[in-house]
DNA sequence: ATGCGCAATGAAACCCGTTGCAAAACTTGA
DNA sequence: TCAAGTTTTGCAACGGGTTTCATTGCGCAT
């Protein structure tokens, strides 16, 4: 059934490893030799086995992707640049859904037994120390939308979380906002984490502003309405929120519009990432820009990289994020 | 680095067939032997190479899941089903992005390179040869979301789209409304074709109801919206609108908010499919359900079934779909 | 022709497991 | 205690490739 080396070698009465070397760049294969191999090969629709190669060269091009966020849409565009970005270099992503798991240790066993040349964790809510199971395991690991530390013992990409808590602040004191309040994800995340010390630190800088914070059980529209809700029914509402998520945001904008509030009349908002929805004209978010693009493109650089170098030393890559203007806000 | 059998078989003092066995489930082991490899395999941190083990069993448990529907948030849902119902049978998903390829033939290589076990392609919008070609490469595989056809080659899980036509046709007269639109996707997509047959269909057995149809350039919110700008500003506009998709109908809805209509008031709206979104109360989008959960189950039993068979005879499963009243439409 | 250097080739060992087969080690029953 | 029967075990071949190393073949200058 499965045409192999032996038969392509019999066929074009060749040596088996005249066959393996015209299918290996770079090897030394004369035209003629290539030439006949080739015809044979095509004569028996033959393909080389990678999983058998690997073997011997000790490389898979397999890459696991993990995730726990399948319930965010702006994950969907995540999965689409990994996607396209992995194939692009030759790299085969084999995808792990991680939700209602946290524990590393099923993740890292499951990728070594396929032999995954490396790792990229993408998600904003797992702790640093889920990418490190796999760095201690010999796995190479990118741990993208991740935090970041001066201690960082993986490659990391991302956003700096604390300043675009600082930012979401300025923006909304700037707009003359008098009573903010924080509106995060989980409060395990620590994406959230990092968001909210941002946000209480330059609220420091503003004493005659008043603040509060809360937090919605998770990234997802009803959290964030439900959350809102609840903020709204205790008539603890603040003049403006800073969501920590634009799909927390379009929740929040969906409960204060049925509480009868118009945006960004009576109350405003910002999102945070500025995923391709916070743009359709029926939600027209104001938001923060995470880039997600260049946050992918990085990843996939990185793990090339140490694909290529293994013990490559850790570092952090950073981007910066601004504020995209939209309709949530008033002008002021 | 990497720990392999002989490493367990020498530090246990037994053959490496011993430890092979040890690994393998319904192997015949002594108890006094399992303790003995299983301990050196703790002590040393083995884990079996399943990509070696695949060579001489013929099995990688590797499971291509192909798509091109990386810009519809439903698609989210369904790879968290995908990935969560083939993880839990032990099978490991191996994603493959199709945007901007129609060519099988690519696929079909790179994942036959991979020796994986089967393949699902997951997509409404692929014709069945697409399908038919992992077929013919000897490979198992299951269409979901794909069209069936009575002479069906392939595996095939969905719904009726023509059925689904009619539905949206029936249920838009049965509201009253006399000049009905059908908005559909892209032109290529079957799912596109079947259920503007349908809807034709249906609108045969009424002939006092005028109606019309066109279609977006893809299942985007974009596309969506653009389409309905057009109709609106042609002065072409029905009654009501049945969209091929929830996403375009959300765009739909958008535009028809900017030209200062309301819904259901000035004008109707059913989508079809029932993504999550659709339920968002700022959304509240009257729809067809399309049973996503039942459709994936069933696609991963069926794939299941072909690993054990791969010779089992092709089969279709419809599922019947169901309209979910929520606020677009009028009542009547 | 002669010799040199280099590119192309093949034989064989190896990668990490599995498995058919025969020998070894146990049971069991008488 | 011994033969017969049943489990366990190890050996060696195998799966589909790659790679080292020695050998062969070739072109070229002399």
């Amino acid at each position: 059934m499965t045409v192999t080396l032996k038969d392509v070698a019999e066929r074009a009465g060749v040596s088996r490893s005249a066959v393996s070397r015209t299918f290996t760049d770079g090897a030394s294969v004369s035209d003629k030799m290539r030439r006949k191999v080739e015809k044979a090969a095509a004569d028996l629709g033959y393909h080389p086995n990678a999983l058998a190669s690997s073997l011997t060269t000790g490389r898979t091009k397999l890459i696991g992707l993990v995730s726990n966020n399948f319930h965010n849409p702006l994950f969907l565009e995540i999965f689409d640049l990994f996607t396209r970005g992995l194939q692009d270099k030759g790299l085969r992503p084999l995808l792990v859904n991680l939700t209602d798991e946290t524990d590393p240790q099923n993740s890292v066993r499951m990728l070594r037994q396929y032999s995954v040349d490396g790792v990229v964790v993408a998600s904003s809510t797992l702790p640093p120390s889920f990418a490190l199971a796999f760095r201690d395991a010999g796995v190479p690991v990118v741990h993208s939308f991740g935090r970041s530390s001066p201690a960082t013992k993986v490659h990391v990409v991302g956003i700096d979380n604390v300043e675009c808590g600082r930012m979401a602040a300025r923006t909304l004191v700037a707009r003359g906002y008098r009573n903010i309040g924080f509106m995060g994800g989980p409060e395990t995340a620590t994406s959230t984490q990092d968001r909210l010390a941002g946000f209480l630190d330059e609220m420091a800088n503003h004493p005659e502003v008043t603040h509060s914070h809360s937090s919605a059980a998770n990234y997802s529209f009803e959290a964030g309405r439900a959350e809102m809700q609840r903020l709204l029914a205790a008539d603890q509402r603040a003049e403006a929120y800073f969501c920590g998520d634009d799909v927390l945001s379009i929740g929040a904008l969906s409960a204060m519009a049925d509480a009868g509030l118009s945006v960004p009349d009576d109350i405003g908002v910002i999102g945070l990432n500025d995923m391709e929805m916070a743009a359709w004209e029926n939600i027209d978010l104001t938001t923060i820009r995470q880039p997600i693009k260049e946050i992918v493109s990085a990843s996939i650089e990185m793990m090339s990289a140490m694909l290529d170098d293994p013990k490559r030393y850790p570092e952090a890559r950073v981007f910066p994020c601004s504020v995209v203007e939209r309709g949530t806000l008033r002008t002021e």
